[in-house]
DNA sequence: TTGTAGGCGTTATCAA
DNA sequence: TTGATAACGCCTACAA
């Protein structure tokens, strides 16, 4: 039947079975088998059950690049992350993977470093492998590389920025209440003098971090005070800088909420070294809660952003616009505080005094 | 030139422009095309440049899966971790990517998790890619599935345990150098009470580690006494639970050494909401200086196994592997102690005395 | 319900 | 050195 080959290709040593030794071992024809492996009910059940024998036998498993190249459908959802060394991200990761794998897909994991060309490589990668959908976990602004993801009719998935186009879906975290909880809870513990430490402006989603701040201080009759502001990298190095300027002030805030937890590890790092202690001098609340925050001294006080949520919602919403084209409506994930031990009420005496130097309480 | 096409294929709407497109612009045919994207050297210098610029113009890069299924040489390795959540292996994994990146490489990363069915799976999935190399990192002994690997005739490295076949390379980790570093560390401290966690024995590499500590014990005249090891989850929880046991000993250690970081923190976590002071009434040392072990508090004394280390050697034994088909020499990887706020000179009095409450000294 | 055959995008062989 | 073309493994329109 088959023509024969001009060229030998590689060495069948070693090589899986293909399709076409399934077929002949279960003597049907590769498109039998094929539906088969796609699940197509219009094959006879015998027929069916001898393919599924040679398959066993053969330890067949379909070739994704020929799948895909023929099909356009790779199976595969990209997951474009911002870094991979904040443990944030690699517990979102592993919760989008556990959901995809669940649902038959591979997932491509993209890191792109806050770099621009790293993130056009990886985009271009995805459009390559003609992933299915992709969801832009990276909290920041790469508005014209996903250009290419959308001209390729891609559906994407993004957090804060909806992006433009006909196959894409937006969730928007609910930065105002964990914040304002936040805010309320150390306002409640007698606490006045608030700082907020935040990332670099330049995302999107810091900015909104800080409004959600300001907002919440408005909300219970109090002013943002610059120099109780500090904006720097989203690390443990970004922390430790700004706990270090605001114990150095005349006036030093008494409660720190910080924009994500590494910030805040960073701030209970200057502050230990520093002699002040957490919380009966100063109260310190992170943001994201990551595995991490529970086990570190003081167990930290922080408000969650679930990434269960957050893979779930993405990887609905990927299979939501494959079915409908339109774009879907924005959803709503919440935050929330998780109190532990880095808060505790204002010391005495500190409402009206500036702090120089931590004196411990019992 | 083209015969009709029988059916239309999915819509052109938005793809990415193909060989035949660059051929067309550049006049040249596809095959010339093919060979200025691979870089070979016999092609017209006239011709490369027009075929350069179709190449801009289109904005055109090859499809890996065409070239994959055609080649097959897929231009990806595949990189296997125990876990994403603990932090070494994000590490590890970002400098993997790094150095493959800059080789043209694509890297496929698995986290097995723990999970046979999990590490078969990608396994799979690496073979169907055509990978041309896999690093094994997961510490862990899955023999029986590297089969799978072996058979299809792909390179691999592992750590500690090699893999039998023709293609493989191993990096020897010198665990003893480290936790003798460590021990005698501990011991010109004072430190007589030396207890010692480690995971669970059924990876090797535990039973490497556990014995570079036994020996390392010896060396300096003691012996190893069972309450003093401990041996579970290589986690946070785990070193906690390690902590809970060793204060809970009529004679206490003095000094304890956790065979990796995140152990480490979980005994810190433990001592101090047990209010026993660290260094001054126990010393603590990790193993891995993963990047926040220098930013707990106190800062953690610890083994530095050096994550950009195994990436480039494991990266190197691969392309190695390529060249000679033969296998490579074990390759040595050193570690050493990084001494940091976690360890001090042993509490006076405390050498001849059970240890029950922590007291703080000055 | 099943089989035939063409083509997805690329590279390798062969002939020119 | 260049071009024509078969084939990698698979899926799918179409015919039977």
């Amino acid at each position: 039947l088959k023509t024969p080959t001009k060229q030998p290709a590689f060495p069948k040593q070693g090589r899986a079975a293909d399709i076409s030794e399934v077929a002949k071992l279960a003597r049907v024809s590769t498109a039998t088998v094929s539906r088969v492996t796609n699940g197509l009910s219009t094959v006879d059940q015998a027929l069916a059950e001898r393919v599924g024998a040679a398959i066993r036998e053969l330890n067949y498993t379909p070739n994704p690049q020929g799948r895909s190249l023929r099909s356009g459908r790779s199976r595969t959802l990209g997951l474009l992350v911002s870094e991979i060394t904040n443990p944030f991200f690699p517990e979102l990761i592993q919760s989008f993977e556990d959901i995809a794998s669940a649902s038959g897909f591979e997932v491509m994991v993209g890191a792109t470093n806050h770099n621009l060309k790293l993130a056009r490589l990886f985009i271009t990668r995805m459009v390559q492998r003609r992933v299915e959908g992709v969801a832009v976990m990276t909290f920041r602004d790469e508005a014209d590389l996903l250009q290419e993801l959308i001209s390729a009719g891609i559906p994407m998935v993004s957090i804060d920025v909806p992006i433009p186009g006909q196959n894409t879906a937006v969730l928007q975290i609910d930065y105002l209440h964990g914040i304002n909880q936040a805010v309320q809870h150390v306002a409640d513990l007698g606490h006045r003098r608030i700082a907020f430490t935040s990332g670099p402006p330049l995302h999107l989603t810091n900015v909104m971090r800080k409004q959600a701040f300001v907002s919440s201080i408005k909300n219970i009759g109090l002013q943002d005070r610059n120099e109780w502001m500090f904006e720097g990298p989203h690390t443990l190095e970004g922390g430790m800088e700004a706990a270090r300027q605001f114990i150095a002030l005349e006036e030093a805030p008494t409660a720190i909420i910080c924009s994500n937890d590494m910030m805040a590890l960073g701030v209970l790092r200057v502050l230990a070294q520093s002699n002040i202690s957490v919380p009966d001098d100063v109260s310190v609340i992170g943001f994201d809660d990551v595995h991490l925050a529970e086990f570190v001294t003081p167990p930290l006080t922080t408000v969650r952003m679930s990434r269960e949520l957050l893979a779930t919602h993405a990887f609905q919403a990927l299979q939501d616009l494959k079915q409908s084209d339109a774009s879907i409506c924005p959803i709503r994930v919440e935050t929330a505080l998780v109190v532990r031990e880095s808060t505790t009420f204002v010391a005495s005496g500190m409402r009206d005094f500036p702090m120089h130097t931590g004196q411990r309480r019992a």
